[in-house]
DNA sequence: GCGACAG
DNA sequence: ATCTTGTCGC
């Protein structure tokens, strides 16, 4: 099932009670990693007080300096106040002593729990060719604005090099970008773009596959997921490193991380930085770089960015 | 103290 | 990712 981000988020920060704050760390935390304190900042300020009710204005910074507040800081103050809780000097007065972090939670954690399933996922990634390996491939992305997501798909004839289809869809999103959990918050709504494309296809995502500290970035998660040869193509690095950038165009560059080659920088224009190709499932890391390779014009592969391009008119004609 | 992590 | 005006260069 999906995981709700915002619902796990109010879970936690219901238990601080009046008279005490937290921050956007210990929320993280509780939730199974340090790494979603600013997903924890976005759910404080985005959320809907009807649906998932929680006191936004007792989450402040880590030194007990106020953090933010959608309806100011001024109201911010104004709330905690009638609580007993009182600022001087921008701090919360004696945050020490009522620094509240002993959070009630279950075992696993969600994110705890997020991870395993995406170790579990990884040991089932396969770099190797599916035969034949489809002419065409699927170029993934979406635009956001707060929860509601637009996404698209650019099916994508690699032989002819040109676009042959276009598919969108709208979704609502609840789980923020947390770093390494991409795939938690974008596979839904590619899920459903992905089930009306009746043709074999590569899936071309916008982000890494095998590229990732935990071997399951977004490419290779959706990959695995439905059993589909997929890659993924980043814009920047999320970890490992190259010993060099390539230079010329159609030059690539190995990404390695403890000693392993994880994906390649790949020049796809002479003006622009490269891209990080890397295989998703059901690929070997030299096709992925052959397709991406055949399907870029500009730095960033044509499917990819068509679809980038479509999403942004698709979410700004919806407004 | 510095550096820093896809979208 | 989104928020935004201009500017530089091909
Ligand atoms: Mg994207």
């Amino acid at each position: 099932m999906d995981i709700d981000l915002y619902k796990e988020c109010g879970r936690i920060a219901n238990q601080v009670p009046e008279g005490m704050v937290t921050t956007y760390g210990a929320i993280a935390r509780a939730l199974g990693d340090i790494r979603a304190r600013r997903a924890v900042g976005v759910i404080m300020n985005t959320y809907d007080g009807k649906r998932t009710p929680m006191p936004c204005h007792r989450v402040v910074y880590h030194d007990g300096s106020l953090g933010g507040f959608a309806y100011g800081l001024d109201a911010k103050v104004k709330r905690l106040k009638p609580e007993g809780v009182s600022v001087k000097d921008g701090r919360i007065a004696g945050f020490e002593k009522i620094n509240f972090s002993d959070f009630k939670t279950p075992s696993p954690k969600p994110l705890e729990k997020a991870r395993e399933e995406q170790l579990r996922l990884a040991g089932k990634v396969s770099t190797s060719d599916v035969r034949p390996l489809p002419n065409l491939t699927l170029g993934l992305d979406v635009s956001y604005s707060g929860i509601r997501a637009y996404g698209v798909g650019i099916l994508f004839d690699i032989g002819n090099n040109e676009p042959v289809k276009t598919i969108r869809t709208k979704a609502e999103v609840r789980f923020p970008y947390v770093p390494t959990y991409l795939g938690f918050r974008e596979m839904p709504i590619f899920r459903k773009i992905i089930a009306k494309v009746e043709e074999p296809v590569v899936l071309m995502l916008d982000g890494n596959g095998t590229i990732h500290p935990f071997g399951l970035g977004i490419a290779s998660h959706i990959g695995v997921e439905l059993g589909m040869p997929s890659l993924g193509v980043a814009k920047s690095l999320l970890c490992g490193e190259t010993e060099s950038e390539p230079t010329r165009k159609g030059a690539a560059e190995p990404v390695r991380l403890d000693g392993k080659t994880i994906g390649h920088a790949l020049r796809t224009s002479e003006r622009a930085k490269p891209v990080y190709v890397s295989a998703g499932h059901r690929i070997s890391q030299d096709s992925a770089v052959t397709i991406v390779g055949k399907v870029s014009r500009l730095k960033v592969p044509e499917p990819v960015r068509l679809a980038h391009i479509e999403a942004t008119k698709f979410r700004k004609e919806s407004a």
